[in-house]
DNA sequence: CTGAAAGCGCTAACAC
DNA sequence: GTGTTAGCGCTTTCAG
């Protein structure tokens, strides 16, 4: 069928081991031959099956990459930095997009393992105990990437969500507000969910501003129609707030939206900062101020750690990312001067 | 190290030769021995090396995916629709993104070549000589998603854009505009560039409207950016327009923000329909009227039809796929009753 | 029904 | 420096 390494080595003259010690640059060949083999491989149009050679070095330079839902615009430049990385270490990244459904989840692991992956990124969702276990099992590295787990050693790397949300109410706060709202995202959601909603109540208490469970709103999930549900939950509790504190940057345009339509101007008589900074925020009317994670380069950071996981064979330490404050036009400064 | 069909064999007292008839329902054993086999496997946690399969069966249940660009928030609902149906398959997907950079896409291809994928999926950008000679050799399956070749015969699937433009600038016209300006992205794109200028302007003659060079202004590309300066640029040319084409809908979202700043409301005083209904489309103020792709079951056709070339050894025809103008809220009627 | 053995394309001892 | 050979984990003749 296709041309393979003995083909090179009759044509050369030479033998198998040979032609494959030049491929890979394994002493023991002289200058000349290797110059007549490499001149043979350019004629052949040989290309090394990397197959046979997984099965051998038990390595096939490729990692899986689980996310929850791809749709979601967040994954984008997470997966870019994957990519990216994993590209410059010479791997490729087979993506497998779980719905957070756990029986799909379950099915892809088994599929990575049949495929020998040589790592796995674990995105955005709670890692269970089952997962965990076939990864275990797998004895390959594995790194969550913006979620972390609290029962199971597997190194992360993510932002500090409470703090996060600390800053973004905190600067709701220094911009003058006092009476400020919160719409979360589901709840349950270990990772975005309620340390979110601490943070800003720790924000809250510490600047000695009110509290009560009316200031917070919990949707199902973090989307724009949740942005939407969320506004007019919140306006029924909180008539007279002054800003929002939003858990994604979709649910901040969901109010921004909804507010337009209701004739509340954005920032004038509602300050709204989201939390993500996707492309959109800055494409939004007004661009919104949001709570921005350097997600490339988390992607680049977590595509590394497994590799030198893979590496060295043993585990590596998590990270923290800073977050930062992305200031543009959806809040108003009503500190009266 | 890791568990194979030698240590199923030996622990169930048959021969590999059996197991490897269980595993893939070969016939040539009883029921019997097929139940202690399976328990065996149950308890050992076996799974089979699909590495070492590939190696026997030349296929791997891998495809490539080229995207340009992964940030484009296009690529998300194709992505989907490819991952969700290649996954139905049974296979997975590598993702390359190849920044439409030669250079890289040469390195992808190299790479998806040494990893034996069963097929190619080549998405949104010209096929160059280069790619098409050595897919050619390559010897596997490959189509063409949301992009065609004019001098290859490679199959495709995608949308017509020129009917697709022309379609856009009709409503605008059906709805009483009379003085419509297009915004193009790069006008020597093949595919989204030309066409759909040449639908814009078709669609003008064919109503007998006037237009001239002034009437469409190209930018560089097809982002939020150049909206900003295409609509900047088209209004010096064209004060007196009520409507505006975008080639896409960033483009027009980057016309809906500058007209906004420059207090001019839309859909009121100017109408904007875009091009690709992305998510972004809905969450927009006013709501963005737009030209909709089946994306996701794009995605899904063509990666059927690789399959079917696969399995097949023979091409299959290309698909053209319906659009839709999506009614929103940003083109104005202003026919005088 | 079942086992022995060859071989997929390649690497890695081990000889010469 | 270079060739021979034994596998990697699996499928697939071919005997029995």
């Amino acid at each position: 069928m296709s041309i393979t390494i003995k083909d090179v080595a009759k044509k050369a003259n030479v033998s198998i081991a040979t032609v494959s010690r030049i491929l890979n640059n394994k002493p023991g060949y002289s200058k000349k031959t290797e110059e007549i083999v490499l001149k043979v491989i350019e004629e052949l149009g040989y290309h090394p099956n990397s197959i046979a050679r997984g099965l051998i070095n038990k390595r096939t330079h490729t990692i899986g990459v689980l996310l929850p839902k791809i749709s979601s615009m967040l994954m984008n430049e997470i997966i870019r930095g994957i990519e990216d990385t994993t590209h410059q270490y010479g791997s490729s990244v087979i993506v497998c997009h779980t719905e957070s459904n756990g029986q799909k989840t379950m099915q892809y692991l088994q599929l990575l393992h049949e495929k020998q992956v040589d790592g796995i990124i674990f995105t955005s969702e709670t890692l269970k105990e089952e997962y965990y276990q076939f990864v275990k099992k797998m004895n390959i590295p594995m790194v969550l990437l913006s979620t972390e787990s609290y029962t199971f050693p597997v190194p992360f790397v993510k932002v500090n969500d409470k703090h996060a949300a600390y800053s973004a109410t905190e600067y709701l706060i220094k911009n003058g507000h006092k009476t400020i709202g919160m719409i979360s995202g589901k709840k349950e959601d270990l990772v975005a969910g309620q340390p979110r909603i601490d943070g800003f109540l720790q924000a809250m208490k510490a600047y000695e501003l009110p509290v009560s469970d009316n200031h917070v709103v919990c949707e199902d999930g973090f989307s724009f129609e949740d942005g939407v549900s969320g506004f007019h939950n919140l306006q029924k509790q909180l008539p007279d707030m002054t800003a929002i504190f939003a858990a994604s940057d979709e649910i901040a345009l969901g109010i921004i939206s909804t507010a337009y339509q209701m004739n509340i101007r954005v920032p004038e008589q509602l300050s709204v900062i989201g939390y993500d900074n996707l492309t959109i925020a800055e494409m939004s009317i007004p661009p919104l101020t949001t709570v921005g994670q350097p997600l490339y380069e988390m992607g680049e950071k977590a595509t590394e750690m497994v590799f030198e996981m893979f590496e060295k064979k043993q585990t590596v330490e998590s990270r923290i990312f800073p977050h930062e404050i992305v200031e543009r036009k959806s809040v108003k400064n009503v500190t009266k001067a």
